[in-house]
DNA sequence: TAAGGCAGCCGTACAACGTAAGGTAGGGGC
DNA sequence: GCCCCTACCTTACGTTGTACGGCTGCCTTA
C-alpha cells in the first residue's frame, strides 16, 4: 500500500518540511479533521510516531500550517504591488492578495480563527498595516480601530457565520420546490433576497457565498467609512 | 463524589432540557472543550450512554446549546425595543442586545461559527433584518451585501482574528520590559498603538479586545456606509 | 578499525473521546 | 398474571493524541 514502504533505495529523510508539506496536502484535499498524526504519517511511509521527532505534536503541526500560510500571504503581499499608491489602493491590493491565499487553502480561516494565540509572523504582517494607515494621516486609535473594523479582511476572508443550508445532496427538484414553498411563507424576505441575487453557481467561493464581489464591497465600504473618518 | 447518584429519594428525572441546561453551565464555567459525553452525565449524576434516551448524541447536545443560545438572541431581541425608531437604530439595538447574549455565553461564538449547518431559528432572525432594511428603502440586492458586511455583527460579536499575545501567566517586570523592547524595535507602530490605546483592562471583553466601543465603532461606520449606500 | 554515542524510526500501550449493543429494573396497560 | 416499554446502566469498540522504551545504522573519535 504505501508505495515506498520497503523500498530498499534510500527513503528520503523525513523532516519538519516535509512533514508540513504532505499536511497541507492531506487539509487541501481531504479537510482539515481528516489530518490525523497517523494519516499524516501513512502519508509519509512512515509511523505516528516518527513525526514528533520533528514536530512538537500536533498542536506544533497545526501552528506548522500556521506558519506556512502565514508566509505565503507574506509572498503573495510582497508580490501585490501594494506598497505603491494611496492607503486605499494599499490595503485593497494587500486584502485581495491575502484572499487568494485563502481560496487555496479553504481549511486556513477556520484554523487561523481557532488558533489560541496568535502566530508571531502576523505582527509584523499587521504592524506594515498600521504603518500604512498612520503614514497617511490615521491617528493611532482609528488605525486601531480600523483593525478591529477589517475584522478578518487582513487576512483575506470575510466571515461567513454559517455554511449553506442545502440539507444533503441529492434534493429531487419536487422536494425542492415544496422546500422552497414552505420557506417563501415563513421568511417572505430571505427568499425574495434569495431570488433577487441568485448568484452564479461558480464563482470561485470561500465558503458559504462570500464571492469576491461581496468581499470587495464589504472592504469598499469600509474603506470609504475610514477614508471619511480620516478627515 | 456526585452529591446525589447514590440518594434514595426520587431522582429527578434526566430530560433534554435539564441536559442542555446543564451543558451550558458547564461549557459557561469551564469552557465549551470541557463538555463532553461523560463530564455531562456526571454533572447530572447518571452514566454517559443515559444521555442517549434525550439527546441524539454529541453534534445533537451541541445543535441544541445552538438553538438554546438563539433562543436567548432572540428574546434578548425582542426586548430591546428594536421595533421602534429608524432602521439604524433598529438594528443597532438589535445587535447591542444580541451582544449581551454573547457576553454571557464566551463559547457561543467559536461554536456558532463550527457549525456545520445554519440553525433553523437563526433564518428567521435574519428575515427580519433583511425586512427592516427593506422597509427602509434598501433594494435586495444592497441588503443582501449588508448582511454580508456585518459579518457577524448581527450575532452580537465581532470576529476577532486571534486572542492575546500575552505569553504565559505570571511574567515580571523585567523580562516584560525586555520583551516590549523588543516589540517596539521590530513592530513600531504595533507598539506606538498599544501604547497610544492601552485598553482600560476590565471594561467588558469578548475575546481580544473586542471591547464595546470598538464593537459599535465598526458597527457605525458600517451603518454609515449603507445610510449613504441606500441612497 | 573498533568503540561509543546519538539521531531517526518503530512497536506497544494508555487515557480520553464518542457511541453501538445489549442488559436490568420498574411501572402501566391488558 | 403477563407483557412490554421507558429510563438507565454496563461493557466494549474504534479512533484520537502521545508517553516510553527498544532497535538500527551512521558519525565521531581514538
Amino acid at each position: 500500500m504505501a508505495s515506498r514502504s520497503k523500498a530498499k533505495g534510500p527513503r528520503k529523510p523525513l523532516s519538519r518540511e516535509r512533514a508540513l508539506a504532505a499536511a497541507i496536502g492531506i487539509a487541501d484535499t481531504e479537510g482539515l479533521p481528516a489530518l490525523t498524526m497517523r494519516r499524516l504519517a501513512a502519508e509519509l511511509g512512515v509511523e505516528a510516531m516518527s513525526l514528533y521527532h520533528h514536530l512538537p505534536g500536533k498542536e506544533g503541526l497545526l501552528d506548522g500550517l500556521v506558519e506556512t500560510v502565514v508566509g505565503q500571504l507574506d509572498s503573495a503581499v510582497r508580490h501585490s504591488g501594494s506598497e505603491h499608491g494611496d492607503w486605499r489602493t494599499a490595503l485593497r491590493r494587500r486584502f485581495l492578495a491575502a484572499r487568494e491565499v485563502m481560496l487555496r487553502h479553504p481549511w486556513a480561516p477556520a484554523l487561523l480563527t481557532s488558533r489560541p494565540t496568535i502566530p508571531a509572523g502576523l505582527y509584523a504582517y499587521y504592524d506594515r498595516i498600521v504603518a500604512t494607515m498612520v503614514d497617511a494621516g490615521f491617528s493611532y486609535r482609528l488605525a486601531h480601530r480600523a483593525l478591529h473594523a477589517f475584522g478578518s479582511l487582513p487576512l483575506g476572508f470575510a466571515q461567513e457565520a454559517f455554511r449553506p443550508a442545502t440539507a444533503g445532496g441529492t434534493l429531487d427538484a419536487d422536494a425542492a420546490e415544496a422546500e422552497f414553498a414552505a420557506m417563501a411563507d415563513a421568511l417572505p424576505h430571505l427568499t425574495a433576497m434569495a431570488v433577487a441575487e441568485a448568484h452564479d453557481t461558480d464563482d470561485p467561493t470561500l465558503g458559504w457565498c462570500d464571492s469576491q464581489v461581496e468581499f470587495e464591497f464589504t472592504l469598499d465600504l469600509l474603506l470609504d467609512g475610514l477614508e471619511r473618518a480620516r478627515g
